[in-house]
DNA sequence: CGGAATCCAGTAGGATACTG
DNA sequence: CAGTATCCTACTGGATTCCG
């Protein structure tokens, strides 16, 4: 028996090596990139209400048209944004997040909270080994 | 009040631009990259023990050695694995979770299982969605 | 307005060879 | 054994311009 930490993760069918591989690698991919999770995160705080692509490139700091549109297209791909054409003039296009999407968003809380608290003692930590320099 | 969902990530302090991002971003592109989920992974299988390079380059299919050791390296840096080295000959390096290091692994269950119950739906979704083809 | 297309720089990551 | 050192490629992501 593995240690309780990794135990709901064992749950996967063993590939043909004999282990199981953390899908988390390559799945996501996705929540490696540089703005994924942001997107997601700005649609969650607008809590059910769609937002234009405009809306979404001005509040999510530093993000390009190119950049926020390959996310959008990739998060829409994957089911986990819904995204809604009107074809007026000029253009309209609101996202608004799927369930899928905020279940996704709801998974990442874990991490996310650990990363909040131990955020300070990791860049503590990259401070003193850099600091150490030549070994 | 926001939703529920993201209620706890709401804790951080604003930032000057009023409101609080994810640290997700930033903080774990080193969970982004290709191997470093897989390090902890396979060492928290070792359940205590630790590991040698060797082992960890046996049991991790596919990584060089190069990237091995910027992986652990960074990892190391982060506080998120202990690098115990004896200068024999030939020399022997081992590797273990630290305290830290297991309570990111445990941190990052609940994404994992969520990937593992949903990865199916994406692929599905990103099938239909490719098969559209030009919209 | 909401992109698509193009160009370009930086970097992640792979292959290979060498070393203390 | 456990790395470094090089070299090289591919992809990410940024800036800019054009389009329906």
């Amino acid at each position: 028996m593995e240690s309780v930490v990794v135990a709901t993760l064992d749950q996967q069918p063993e590939d043909a090596r004999g282990f199981s591989p953390l899908p988390s690698n390559g799945i996501c991919g996705r929540l490696g990139d540089k703005w994924t999770v942001q997107v997601l995160w700005r649609l969650s705080l607008a809590s059910g209400k769609k937002l234009r692509f405009s809306a979404l490139k001005k509040e999510i700091d530093g993000v390009t048209q190119r950049m926020l549109t390959l996310a959008l297209r990739n998060l829409e791909r994957d089911g986990l944004v819904a995204r809604h054409y009107f074809p007026e003039v000029p253009p309209r296009v609101e996202y608004e997040l799927t369930e899928m999407g905020s279940g996704m968003l709801r998974a990442l809380e874990g991490i996310n909270s650990w990363l909040m608290d131990n955020l300070s003692r990791i860049e503590e930590n990259r401070r003193v080994y850099d600091d150490a320099e030549q070994r």
